[in-house]
DNA sequence: CGCCTTTGACCTGCGC
DNA sequence: GCGCAGGTCAAAGGCG
């Protein structure tokens, strides 16, 4: 900051002396010093900014200790009234959905019932091992939600291949469990069972995130002309990873991919950067759907309660009151479901949101979460941010006029710089998987562009900056960060081509940075299972 | 010949 | 129980 702003000053001094004429040496000097006197104030100013700044975050890390004290006294609270109310014997049926939302961290949607009937001392376990995994979300912050939910033992953290192994994947067989390895099997099949749905703007059939595929069906789906198409992943044999791609029926040139499950095997490296993303995004999800629920309808409990993400975890239900799921085109999202916007917002003069508003479910049971990387102005941040939309963009404020009712009758301060800037704060100083879905988006941003190489290059080294650091972060979240504009969706703007160019980035910082926070798909190969699903192959 | 896509049939869950 | 819709299976055919 500084150096820049020295020279600066060099730089105008310079200008000045060569516009300079001799005969005015006096006034030259005065002039000369008045310069210097301005982009020394000038200089100043930045510096208050910078202390500004820095007793912002101050503050956000005070007021995150203090929502994280009060998250483990909700928690403890909640955890002694389920016991009592469990000890009751009858269960109203809206008690049972409520604690089916609260506490459904890697439970499947129809095992509440059978649920009814363990004991209460499973049941009290289950309730502290929920607790264990929060706590250690809390905690660690490399730990995300699908490896705190689905592996808790360290055996089985490599995704359990017997699992994997065509046997839980179809929901008909995951659902009937018995009460003994309840907990485990019905948290990996809500791991697997998150969905990330990316929306990118795709000419081709299917976009290319460096993963092989396999379509083994297609469905015309209700509300869409265009078909569905099912693919599995066949980079392992047995990979239960699969995905659904289907053209958005308002416009067919965005396509939306819908990922399902965990890879079991190592990925491509050019296949790491879609992965890393959807992981992350799903691992968001995971996190904010078990315990954003606990404060729906309160902005503040759920902030509280939802230390790992913040902003992200009460934006999930948030997000699920506002009917804000973008799931254009299937049946209600009955499975968690989080949406990577990447498509540049449409200069549709229409309200943006009234695209994706006509297939809002009003009746899904898990929230969804977008997280939109369309560009947006670069100069002032959608007061959204950390209230129901993650728009990591800076141009046009997609969605936000929708939201902005909606925020305003709900979170009128959320429309501050302030929040906004805690709340981004708060996000990315503390999440490791929000970071990485920020960073491999920025990269995707920049790998779609045309110099793909070389600004990745820089970028790489701005990402690292940006997310290595956390002072003056306000600033560099407006200025650096943000004023990337967004994904290039030109040409084969393709996810493909978006996440292509992460790999790059992504594999340079080695997979060990990037993969241990991403429970989803991308696995060390070191640990892996090494495929030996090979006799599973009937 | 092997891999992939296509496509109709089948299974399952859910709402009425 | 029935119908609908989503999801999956698997046979058939195409392609390199």
């Amino acid at each position: 900051m500084s150096s820049s702003g020295g020279a600066a000053i060099e730089e105008r001094a310079v200008q000045f002396g060569l516009t300079s004429r001799e005969d005015s040496s006096s006034s030259q000097e005065a002039k000369k010093e008045e310069v210097i006197e301005s982009a020394k104030s000038e200089m100043g100013d930045v510096r208050e900014e910078n202390h500004r700044l820095k007793m912002m975050l101050e503050r956000i890390e005070k007021d995150y200790q203090s929502l994280q004290l009060r998250f483990f006294d909700i928690l403890q609270h909640e955890t002694s009234s389920k016991q009592s109310t469990d000890s009751a014997p009858s269960h109203d049926e809206t008690e049972e959905s409520n604690e089916l939302v609260s506490l459904c961290l890697g439970r499947s949607p129809s095992e509440p019932k059978k649920e009814d009937k363990s004991t209460n001392s499973a049941k009290s376990r289950e309730n502290e091992e929920l607790k264990a995994n929060l706590t250690l979300g809390l905690d660690s912050k490399i730990l995300t939600s699908t490896e705190t939910v689905s592996n808790p033992s360290p055996a089985e953290s490599v995704e359990e291949p017997k699992e994997e192994a065509g046997e839980t994947w179809p929901p008909s067989k995951i659902i009937p469990k018995r009460n003994g390895d309840h907990d485990e099997a019905a948290q990996q099949s809500q791991a697997k069972r998150a969905r990330v749905c990316v929306r990118t703007r795709c000419d081709t059939p299917t976009m290319n995130d460096g993963c092989q595929w396999r379509k083994y069906g297609q469905k015309i789906s209700k509300g869409n002309p265009c078909p569905r198409a099912y693919y599995r992943c066949t980079v392992a044999p047995l990979c239960p990873v699969r995905k659904q791609v289907q053209r958005c029926a308002e416009d067919t040139s965005i396509l939306i991919t819908t990922y399902e499950g965990t890879h079991n095997h190592p990925l491509p490296v050019s296949a790491t950067a879609m992965a890393s993303t959807t992981s992350a995004a799903a691992s968001m999800l995971l996190t904010g759907s078990s315990t954003s629920q606990q404060g729906l309808g309160s902005h503040i409990n759920a902030t509280s309660a939802r230390t790992e993400l913040n902003g992200l975890s009460f934006s999930l239900h948030d997000h699920l009151r506002a009917k804000q799921i973008y799931f254009p085109n299937s049946s209600s999202p009955t499975f968690p479901t989080i949406t990577l916007d990447l498509t540049t917002s449409p200069s549709t003069s229409t309200t943006p949101f009234g695209r994706f508003s006509s297939s809002f479910s009003s009746t899904s049971r898990y929230p969804s979460t977008s997280l939109n990387f369309s560009s947006t102005e670069p100069n002032s941040l959608p007061p959204i941010w950390g209230n129901g939309l993650h728009n990591y963009g800076t141009r046009s404020y997609n969605h936000q006029q929708l939201y902005q009712s909606f925020m305003e009758k709900n979170h009128p301060a959320a429309a501050s710089q302030q929040v906004l800037t805690d709340t981004l704060t708060k996000a990315i100083t503390s999440d490791p998987s929000f970071r990485t879905v920020i960073a491999t988006a920025i990269s995707s941003m920049i790998g779609g562009g045309g110099s793909a190489n070389a600004n990745n290059r820089n970028q790489r080294a701005g990402d690292q900056n940006f997310f290595g650091q956390n002072l003056n972060f306000g600033e560099t979240m407006t200025t650096s960060a943000f004023s990337i504009n967004s994904l290039s969706q030109n040409g084969k703007g393709c996810a493909s081509s978006c996440f292509n160019g992460l790999s790059s980035s992504t594999s340079q910082k080695g997979s060990s940075q990037v993969q241990p926070a991403l429970p989803f798909s991308v696995f060390n190969s070191a640990s892996m299972p090494n495929n030996d699903n090979e006799e599973h192959k009937s």
